[in-house]
DNA sequence: CTTATTGCGGACATTCAATATCTTTAATGA
DNA sequence: TCATTAAAGATATTGAATGTCCGCAATAAG
């Protein structure tokens, strides 16, 4: 049960992009170089994120991605199932039907008490990274981190993004 | 982000754990087939459970599995522990850190605002998880399964079960 | 005391994630 | 128009994790 680095990596790159001038766009290249990771796997990463609709991708020179959307309207969730799929962590195989007692006659209905609670944490979880917005995060890093930090982030990715 | 199969049987064999008579056990080979699944890899699942503490087992003829301890004091979430690792489901890898920006002395302090967020829904999911007893699910199914259903699993179980 | 039965731990194979490479396609700028 | 740059897609390679099985030690019954 454990997330990929990927999700992590799209995560900390989404929240990149919702800091560039609006239509601003940023190449993999300098993604990958900014958080020391590598470039062809990112790639694969926002790939993902691009056919998920949350990130459009530009060819050329000058090209890369940027949101697709206000980063007020992209979710921790978007982002972590455009990794990860979007299918529920436990998967109920219905092996309660194989209980060698069963008689032909007796009928079980619904989903079985151990998937609906499984599937309830699941929703919990779902829940909180619905409710964490891109806006969310970079509202809370500008708040924490220090303003010179901010400032050396903003100039580097400046000196390296395109477009308009 | 999958849960092991092996988390579905074990949560289904502490259910059938939890309907024994006090002191009675079952051994492995009568819970794979009641579940219809591979004895050797339901066995690892139950060794898991065994050095959690939740179930403990017994040598020999007449050998087999009970609970540890009052199924009340049993969660969900020491069950899924057991087989998936106590560990979060996101890992951090402080890629922040590698940041080419970043000058000597610029402190980063505390965990990233990125990981605080996946790791509050991952308590979430903890929290629903450890609410739920072993207790519980029995009472459910109890009330919401057939009689003669109960019965007759009960009745193939019972002519199963040894010791005491 | 022997024998059948059981849990236990380690060994094997198979799958899948992580990584890198290469080719193709498309857009920019000279 | 042509060379350059970047995303998109296909295809290996490695390595870890998952699923599968077998032999050993322990125990109770005959």
């Amino acid at each position: 049960m454990q997330l990929r680095n990927q999700v992590e990596w799209a995560l900390h790159c989404c929240s990149i992009l919702a800091g560039l001038p609006p239509g601003q766009r940023l190449s993999t290249k300098a993604l990958a170089e900014f958080h020391g990771v590598p470039k062809p796997y990112l790639s694969k990463a926002l790939q993902s994120l691009a056919q998920a609709g949350l990130i459009e991708g530009t060819l050329g020179p000058s090209g890369g991605y940027r949101l697709a959307r206000p980063a007020a309207e992209i979710s921790f969730l978007e982002i972590t199932e455009a990794i990860e799929g979007r299918a529920r962590s436990f998967a109920c195989t219905e092996i309660r039907r194989n209980a060698p007692c069963l008689r032909a006659d007796e009928q079980i209905s619904g989903p079985c008490q151990v998937a609906r609670v499984m599937w309830q944490a699941d929703e919990a979880w779902r829940a909180v990274l619905r409710s964490q917005s891109l806006a969310d995060l970079s509202a809370t890093l500008e708040a924490e981190l220090p303003e010179r930090l901010l400032a050396d982030a903003e100039a580097w990715v400046g000196a390296r993004s395109a477009g308009g």
